[in-house]
DNA sequence: TTGTACGCGTTATCAG
DNA sequence: CTGATAACGCGTACAA
């Protein structure tokens, strides 16, 4: 292995010197080119390791992802690395294949100083155990939240999206509509049934527990959601499936009942995944700014690394309803909301 | 920071026995107790950074994923844990989001010694440079290769699993067969169109390269080609797909032109992703054995980073068509080949 | 069985 | 503007 020193002797200077070159310090010209030649001419890299040692900074964020083949999360990690980039830091993607038990990757990479930062698109762990970790380590969490989070995150307003969507399909004139929700521990979730009952509420539509299912995200439990629900109460006329893999199982149960959709059942979902444009039929459903989340989650890493301070421990951005063929308004008005906003709790 | 000598300290020891201690050498039952108390009370994590840089081993290995948001890499991904877990080592992604300039990624890391090895999803990379990346460093690539192929790589024979699902067409009676396949740069779809072509000169059945596209792998692309090909030769009454996403969008292109699937038009793929059992109809394709896959490239790329002898350059696992409806062919009756197989170099 | 001392490759401080 | 040197935290000969 060919070091500093290596690059030193053979340019006629001292380490100190060579290292100047390397982070572009004042050194004068001519030295700089013998030192720069001696580099290119023995192909010399700079060792990391060493230089993270003595820096105490490694530059590289930690992802964590509940589950990479879900393509929801994809669009994020580019946003995210988009954001990266720009400052030049390098992003570590941790799998955590859907298991609840993330602790383990929090402590273990930061505690040794592998990382500067977490980013978390979970949110599993235990409200009190991430409060205590953000404390003391950098990290910022997107797309998920608890609640009164002190936490610093990024995400949309589940509750008024979901309203947003519900109301779409009441004004579409369902009444019985039924709704497949996702994990109940989670207060995203939560905030998407919220929003769902917020809606039925306002236009005074009784609410009917008995058309509420809880699914997990795979195309198989919205199936199996959907298939309970036409059992039960065959009167159902729209479903909206609190993410668009459950909502996209749906439309297969009910396609596999004998049911057109949407003429006999409206489908609607959440999130905008790439598939959901081309189902069929293509699903309406919630889009999420998910390049921005990622970039203003990393935006707002950054800051917390570099102790700049932070204007707000929540940013809300906006959503977008996407209008397509499953809710039975086939027309090309999406509607926007325009309220991003920042929660101020001043840190 | 709490260090390696805050322990020694603490416990009234060196920090020699504080490390043997962690490395469970030979330490007095007595110390051993006393550095184990010390490092719990202090909650005393070793540096990583400090670690690798002394012995010069990071236990981590870089994964280059073409692109992460196609699930057929998140399996492989699983079965390269599972290995990697057994041996303790970390597993690093980079997505390369389908982009063909990746040398950046093979050298930056592991020339500044971030990581001990690479196992690559992708082989874009000039075949001369990848053979001297893999003779200065352990590399393994997995799911792809280049003609006579000197760098360790693990894969299934894709030429024979083309043909047989080509076969298996001719078998229901098709003659005028399209193929779409995949970029023509990589061997791994030269081999899949080697192998259709392969099946219909067994047959008999005359060549017709009027019949054959070219497209990436995106459900978009596999709609457009399907549309030309519909257009061109109506008379088409199958399709070979290069892959699973290209299937899909030809079959949503066959049906929006008001083609049945499979009665008007039959369609196979290649991949067998999450989305081919659940699209409509249920698209038959091949299987790779993905988990495994990915822990035959992990434990070929231990061998290597622990100067093991390897037994062969290559292995060659076993496919699996699965006969779903997109064929026409609604039988639960699945072929499998059995000819695992490893091709010796002898390195 | 344990402690001392050195070195991994780099950057930062302090003189000059 | 440049060089000598200490230090980052750890593992391991070597000696005791």
């Amino acid at each position: 292995m060919i070091t500093i020193t290596d690059v030193a002797k053979a340019a006629g200077v001292s380490t100190a010197t060579v290292s100047r070159v390397l982070h572009n310090k004042a050194v004068k010209p001519h030295t700089k080119e013998a030192v720069m030649n001696a580099i290119k001419e023995l192909n010399y890299k700079p060792n990391a390791l060493a230089q993270q040692l003595r820096t105490q900074k490694t530059k590289t964020v930690i992802v964590v992802v509940p589950d990479i083949s879900n393509t929801f999360f994809s669009e994020i990690l580019f946003g995210i690395e988009d954001a990266a980039r720009e400052h030049d830091y390098q992003i570590l993607i941790a799998d955590m294949h859907n298991q609840p038990n993330i602790e383990d990757y929090y402590f273990q990479a930061i505690q040794q100083r592998t990382i500067d930062g977490i980013i978390s698109l979970s949110a599993t762990i235990a409200k009190n155990l991430m409060e205590q970790i953000a404390e003391e380590y950098p990290i910022v969490v997107a797309c998920q939240y608890l609640d009164n989070y002190m936490v610093p995150n990024v995400t949309i307003d589940n509750i008024s999206a979901a309203t947003a969507i519900t109301e779409h399909l009441i004004q579409l004139g369902h009444t019985r509509i039924a709704h497949i929700a996702g994990d109940p521990n989670s207060l995203l979730y939560r905030d998407r049934f919220n929003g769902y009952i917020a809606a039925l509420a306002k236009h005074n539509i009784p609410i009917d527990l008995s058309l509420v299912r809880y699914g997990v995200s795979s195309i198989q439990s919205g199936y199996d959601e959907m298939k309970y629900l036409l059992n039960q109460d065959p009167s159902i006329s729209a479903v909206f499936a609190a993410g668009d893999i459950i909502a996209v199982g749906a439309i297969n149960a009910l396609k596999e009942s004998g049911k057109r959709v949407p003429e006999d059942c409206a489908v609607v979902g959440f999130d905008d995944i790439e598939i959901a444009s081309f189902w069929e039929p293509p699903l309406t459903t919630v889009r999420q700014p998910r390049r921005k989340l990622g970039q203003t989650a990393f935006r707002k890493l950054y800051k917390l690394m570099n102790q700049h301070p932070l204007k707000s421990v929540q940013d809300v951005l906006d959503y977008e309803i996407m209008i397509r063929e499953s809710c039975g308004y086939n027309q090309n008005l999406n509607r926007k909301n325009n309220t991003t906003k920042e929660i101020d709790y001043e840190m």
